[in-house]
DNA sequence: TGATTTATTGACAGCGCTGTCATAGCTAGA
DNA sequence: TCTAGCTATGACAGCGCTGTCAATAAATCA
């Protein structure tokens, strides 16, 4: 039985020809170990969880499917344990909540989106309850692994882009509050027009929450003005708030790209549908979500890799005019 | 030790004070019983599965949270199997996945959305492996539980809408052939046209597969033609190609909805980001989930339901204009 | 009051694996 | 040929619960 075991482990010392023997037994029997009981053996679940608390499907979609594809080639499990059931409630009775979840649902591991990996206590909680956690966020204070991008980075070369094509007058739309990534989107912007040698007066710069409406809210401010005071340009911190920008300047008669041009940044599958096609920065969502199982299924003989910045790209597309 | 059990399972047969004797200790230890070892004691896993074959990140994430939150309820935990990852491939493999995922995770439940829930052949591959099914599904042949929601009414109630709106030429886009939906929806079209004695000629159903693209195609079939012949209405079967019809009208230079009304199905977000807002058919998405899961959470003494039709409500918004 | 029923508690095995350690089988060198 | 030093296999306990059934305490009845 423990040879049997050892094979189905995958475990050295068996004979070849006993582990192919059993092998063909097994797959013969459509035999399968129980989890529970193996689970029971090891105190392992093979199980991890993806908490989140993120509005976005499209982000989670292409997280799950990352992390789903991730265990399993481990032979993991993903459960998810969204929050958005709690909406409007406070960090703590946050913090209470995974903290519960985990409670009752002992899981090896744990992938955190943003903004909840941004939020330290949550962090302390999966710490204190000593089960491993990959953060998805732009940056990590704690010395533990985590994914991201450097969204300060795709914020500098989107505005680069946007200035090498002439735009001097851009406006520019922050992101929710919660997020970290929107104080680094903002940085990257503010950089690129700085090593441009452009002034940003503060009226160049709105908040908005990543949603349509705010988009709507954000826009209105921008382009609601004579003509002259009016950027040429905007970029929006994320592509829904981008589209809310295109669809207030039809409603004021603006033509994009002509008269505005509008940029965005996630490279959801809206910003294909809406016409003209925005250029936004396509962030590596997948294999982010890949990326984070991988780490908390890696098996302790294999290299841990702590921290990993990946990769975004820069999509240009027709919603940016060149004005020289 | 078996009275702590049956305190923490809620069992009979345990003195009040006992009962509450163990609870406040349990709380005071955070005790929470091990998942394992329940279930290899039950032989039960407490995970229900969520299998999914489909493209829409908001589909999914609506299912996903009703489900969890019943979940949630009865202490039971939400595993998801994206088949995303196979696309392309035919019926038979995917056949062969479905029962590859449960030979590896022996869940209490599976919760299956279409069109993966509209083949016959993968609710075969479940009976016969004795896992109890509830597929999310405009009809269900088999005599097993079953949620959904009636699409032929659905589309004969915003039929009669248009008509009703002085409609008479109304172009249909139908969705994806896999869909069982599909037929049911344009089942419904006809028939409300049938009961107002408008006929129907073929040039005026256009084949689609729910994505923009194909409507941008249904929609170019529809409007592209002379002024006699173009529908003052089009009902596309979901959102997307919805407003891909708003966008090919709006590029051809024709005015929705004082020039041509539209109008969709599914409510997603994007109904409310199109400009005018998309008048559409709300689909109780969230519900369908959360009723799936209490289906397969349910104790054996509480009642089944077999079989649900959850309620659809019609949205009117501003993408249809009264011709009368 | 004692006998009988009923409510409550507890002892024990076993769910199906894996870790540990003992044993059996082999290989190679003296 | 024999033995040391391997490799391969297997016996056994135990992971933390629950189901069964026995034991005990409490309640009821004659």
């Amino acid at each position: 039985m423990k040879t049997v075991s050892r094979v189905l482990n995958n475990e050295p010392n068996v004979a070849e020809k006993t582990r192919a023997h059993v092998k063909a037994i097994a797959s013969e029997l459509r035999y399968s170990p129980n989890l529970a009981a193996r689970g029971l053996a090891t105190s392992k679940s093979y199980l991890i969880a993806l908490i989140y608390d993120n509005p976005s499907p499209n982000y989670i979609a292409h997280i799950q499917r990352g992390a789903t594809e991730a265990c399993r080639d481990a032979n993991y499990h993903l459960v998810i344990a969204p929050m958005s059931l709690v909406k409007a409630k406070s960090y703590d009775e946050k913090v209470k909540i995974v903290q519960n979840t985990l409670d009752r649902l002992p899981v090896d591991g744990v992938i955190l989106t943003p903004p909840l990996s941004d939020e330290i206590a949550v962090l302390d909680v999966l710490r204190e309850l000593n089960i491993k956690c990959v953060p998805i966020a732009p940056k990590n204070d704690n010395a533990q692994p985590f994914v991201g991008m450097d969204d300060e980075t795709a914020a500098y070369q989107m505005t680069q882009y946007l200035l090498s094509k002439g735009h001097e007058r851009i406006g520019f739309i922050r992101g929710h509050v919660d997020h970290a990534a929107t104080s680094l989107r903002q940085a990257g912007f503010l950089r690129a027009m700085a090593d441009s040698g452009m002034a940003v007066s503060d009226n160049l710069i709105a908040q908005g929450d990543f949603s349509f409406e705010s988009g709507v809210t954000a826009a209105r401010t921008f382009l609601e003005v004579s003509d002259a005071d009016r950027p040429t340009a905007i970029f929006a911190s994320n592509d829904d708030m981008a589209a809310a920008v295109m669809s207030v300047a039809g409603q004021l008669g603006l033509k994009v790209p002509e008269s505005l041009s509008v940029c965005g940044f996630d490279d959801t599958p809206l910003a294909r549908i809406v016409w003209p096609a925005l250029t936004t920065v396509r962030q590596p969502i997948y294999k982010m979500g890949y990326q984070a199982a991988k780490e908390l299924v890696r098996k302790p003989d294999e290299i841990a890799e702590n921290g990993q910045i990946l990769d975004f790209e820069i999509i240009t597309r027709d919603s940016v005019f060149a004005l020289k």
